[in-house]
DNA sequence: CCCCTATGTTACCGGTCGGTAACATTTTAG
DNA sequence: CTAAAATGTTACCGACCGGTAACATAGGGG
């Protein structure tokens, strides 16, 4: 799906269906013989990316098994690496979202979906490690996270990534102290 | 400016001159003898946006001067009380910053050099507060305010606030422990 | 009252965009 | 080789959008 390159660096609406077609060297006609609309091809690449997502959880819970510590920190830290390959255009999740702002929108509802399911994560995840106020660091662990990716523009994806790295190890720890 | 509301709601894309003309009550024509251009009423929603956060610094500073732990507190709660208030569609400047991939655009200029004021702002507060890594703190609270903003899909706007103040308030006391 | 300015009205232009029809071309499979 | 399936080409439609021209109307100060 090389469109979403171009909905990630124009913005979804900035782009015509005829550039998309492009950009996958082919024309505006095959692509409507696999997609029915722009709206729908949209949701596909939402749907890819969620996947993907949802595909890299099953492979953090596959390597931590029964380590929720170590999710965590792995989690931060694939996180940081995504940050620092990121430029200037920040995440392509939350600029979709920001861009969809019908609530019908299907790719809308699946990256809501997709939030909620990732949260509810963090917070079993949370639990299991055995945080006194399970919900309270799963927010934590979610709002630093969703704000890493829009505050690169003032000092940069890496240190970003290297700071959610470090206070994520700083919280994880500190569990543990407390609970030797 | 009425106009801010609809490009908030619908987007900014999402929402033509004809429709921001009757929601200011009059018509194209008149406003087209005010703006240019639709970008240039772009440019203006968010400058006054950004000049109102700025006036609020302004005011949170003059409020508690000297005393950089209480600014940063007030400034927590203030961010609560906003997210309290925010609907389903999260935060003006946001959205608009993912509807303006054009790093040209005056009005992402003005975002992007708000933004890193704001941080400086943040990195001076945690020098003076005494924290021992200010640019990790500082990017740790930047981190989280922004992440809150774009978060409340997943548990609700009001939780998000609640513990946004919550840990601010907690790593405040904690560095005031330390320095004592 | 009258002039000048601000505002409103209508119609229009050029361009773009999402989407389709009809037809030509290539590829694939049997 | 041939038939069928997939892909490409061109042209087009209708809708919308940003922006403008020309003209009508109102309103306020001298």
């Amino acid at each position: 799906m090389a469109a979403g390159d171009l909905f990630h660096k124009q913005g979804i609406r900035g782009v015509g269906v005829e550039a998309i077609a492009e950009a996958a060297q082919t024309n505006k006609m095959t692509l409507y013989r696999y997609f029915a609309s722009k709206d729908e091809l949209i949701t596909e690449w939402v749907r890819g990316i969620v996947a993907h997502k949802e595909e890299d959880w099953k492979d953090l819970n596959a390597k931590h098994r029964g380590d929720p510590e170590g999710q965590l920190q792995d989690w931060s830290r694939r996180t940081a690496a995504q940050l620092r390959a990121m430029e200037e255009r920040g995440s392509a999740l939350g600029n979709a979202f920001a861009e969809l702002p019908d609530p019908s929108h299907p790719a809308r509802q699946l990256m809501k979906e997709h939030k909620l399911r990732t949260h509810k994560r963090v917070v079993r995840l949370c639990k299991a490690a055995g945080f006194p106020d399970p919900a309270f660091s799963a927010n934590l662990f979610t709002m630093m996270l969703e704000g890493a990716h829009s505050c690169g523009t003032c000092v940069g994806m890496r240190q970003i990534g290297e700071h959610l790295v470090q206070v994520v190890d700083l919280m994880v720890e500190n569990n543990r102290r407390r609970t030797a």
